[in-house]
DNA sequence: GTGAAAGCGCTAACAT
DNA sequence: ATGTTAGCGCTTTCAC
């Protein structure tokens, strides 16, 4: 049916092998028959077949994506934006991304990905929250593989973060300019490496700015960072009875469960309070009113981690390293200047 | 370094063919040599390396699944969940699912994803609007595939769709029941098959309910079906000056944009005004007030594609048809009764 | 029912 | 710089 590197061979009047070191871009090869494969294989319209190319050559030039079920069935976008980033990037570098979720409840013998066992991937992205199980197994795998807004347990290896402390600042500093001085703090488990760092950045940012670090204003006791847990958290604020003008909050999630829990409590935002989130997802746009917050490349984080990858992937080294990308800031119409008399 | 079939004939004493037999659960192979090799396989931990399954039966196990660059980006979680659903299914049956976007400016030439020009996939999922000029590249390769979402020009092929002639019935009764006459549309071009279906289904149920159709009352040029448009279309609505106590949108996204116009402009929904969107995407539970909408089964949708695609690869039989998944209204709080001496 | 052997399309030594 | 050749791990006739 369609051309074999042989039709290709035949056509250029050179040996297989010849073709096979024209398609990998290998050196040794003169410029004037590199030139007549090329044309040949236009000619042919020929494309080699992955199948032969990873049997020969153990290369399998697939990379693997792993996400935990919660985090996808959540329908956070935030991750699926970073999958994407990850397939685009990819497509440069010839690899496919295979995608698979992993329930939170891992348990190595039943879970794990069957492209990890099939050995079908050169590499792995392990976004969001990895179970830690799934960890040792691919430590034990000795496959190259990068995290992605997650830190592993012992901080080794590669990951990819985005600037968290530095966003949070953003936030808090922008909280400041308008007036604000209690500002509370809401998120969820501080095993997220992103959730840990908003709120250190969160407790320096009120340092920096000489206020006083109260316990009362943070909240933050539950797993994940959904709109609901955001609505029950501000609620546990509210049940506290602390008071405070402005409410930051770990997520774009948790900032419009907040909203949605002060709307129907009958605040005014930004009025008589204002709200900063954090990731910029899609609805921050549309939730009303639109949400200030700390905008987040998520495509660009899927984009780096596959470029990292696939560097280890060539080059057979295992790197280490924290690779960021940038932050900024994104004022929409959830924050306004404190107005002084009121208090409550 | 892992074993392949050769360790497992060696283990179980038996030929390789016998093995790959028994991997494939052929027929002819005596319950008792069976049983020997599965053994072997379990004890050494044996799984066969799918790029050798596939150079030798040019079967590729993988299933692709193609979206428009706009599906994606736009981030409706709508064709995401699909794609979940197809994720999920092909596991069973021991398929990889490759997921590529494309531009919907699709020029065969260029824009041809890379696993139809490698051959890399078994047959394909084309979920949403897809390019026409996509469609034809689709037929001429001959592949096994099924349309999500989407009726391809001349109806022909396989195509999962929702039940969206009755979903918008259900819809449209709701607002009777709630007392409603006046019930404007808002929907996008329509070319696309569920829009169109759930136009008509908003016509038929106005005829059954003897209610005059009024072109005015209708608002559908723009070609997507977003948020903006949303609120563009009720913009369009307000300028021609017709009043209406109830907004059926062609689906959540723009309904959530009319959502935000009619509030910009001080109107109270429900009271004022009854929004009831379609789809039922996660963003409609969390919409201020939350959204009354048509809930469709998306992961349903991938799932029941890839049993059929799964079908066609596995007998090589065409198949061709039409497969429904169904619908259901679900009641929140942007409908409510009709204020009768409320005109306008 | 089971085994032997050819071959899928490519890569990678090695030889020239 | 180019050609020859031996596999990679599996499926699939075809004998037995």
């Amino acid at each position: 049916v369609s051309p074999t590197i042989k039709d290709v061979a035949k056509k250029a009047g050179v040996a297989l092998s010849t073709v096979s070191l024209v398609l990998n871009d290998r050196p040794n090869v003169a410029p004037e028959t590199k030139a007549r494969v090329r044309r040949a294989i236009e000619e042919l319209n020929y494309h080699p077949r992955r199948s032969a190319q990873t049997l020969a050559s153990h290369q399998t030039g697939n990379i693997g994506f792993i996400l935990t079920d919660d985090h996808f069935s959540h329908a956070e976008p935030f991750y699926t934006k970073i999958f994407l980033g990850t397939e685009f990037e990819s497509r440069d570098h010839n690899f496919y991304v295979l995608l698979t979720t992993v329930p939170n409840t891992f348990r190595p013998a039943l879970d794990t990905p069957r492209f990890l066992r099939e050995r079908n991937v050169d590499g792995v992205v392990l976004a969001g929250r990895v179970p830690r199980g799934l960890c040792k197994v691919i430590h034990r795998l000795d496959l190259p593989h990068v995290y992605v807004d997650f830190a592993p347990p012992g901080r080794r290896g590669n990951v990819v973060l985005m600037d968290n402390r530095h966003g949070a600042l953003l936030a808090m500093q922008h909280l400041f300019e308008l007036g604000h001085r209690r500002i509370a703090f809401i998120g969820g488990e501080l095993s997220h490496p992103s959730i840990r760092d908003r709120f250190d950045g969160y407790k320096n940012a009120l340092a920096e700015a000489g206020i006083g670090f109260e316990a009362n204003l943070v909240h933050l006791d539950r797993d994940y960072t959904t709109v609901r847990e955001g609505y029950r958290a501000t609620a546990a604020l509210f049940e506290k009875g602390v008071s405070f003008t402005a409410l930051f909050a770990a997520n774009d999630a948790m900032a419009i469960g907040a909203m949605q829990y002060l709307k129907e409590h009958g605040l005014t935002i930004p009025r008589e309070i204002s709200i900063v989130g954090y990731d910029d997802v899609e609805a921050s746009e549309h939730s009303d009113p639109p949400l200030t917050t700390v905008h987040v490349e998520k495509e660009g984080m899927g984009a780096i981690a596959i470029r990292r990858l696939v560097e280890m992937i060539r080059t057979k080294k295992k790197l280490v390293g924290t690779l960021y990308t940038p932050v900024e800031l994104v004022v929409r119409q959830s924050t306004a200047p404190v107005v002084p008399q009121n208090s409550k």
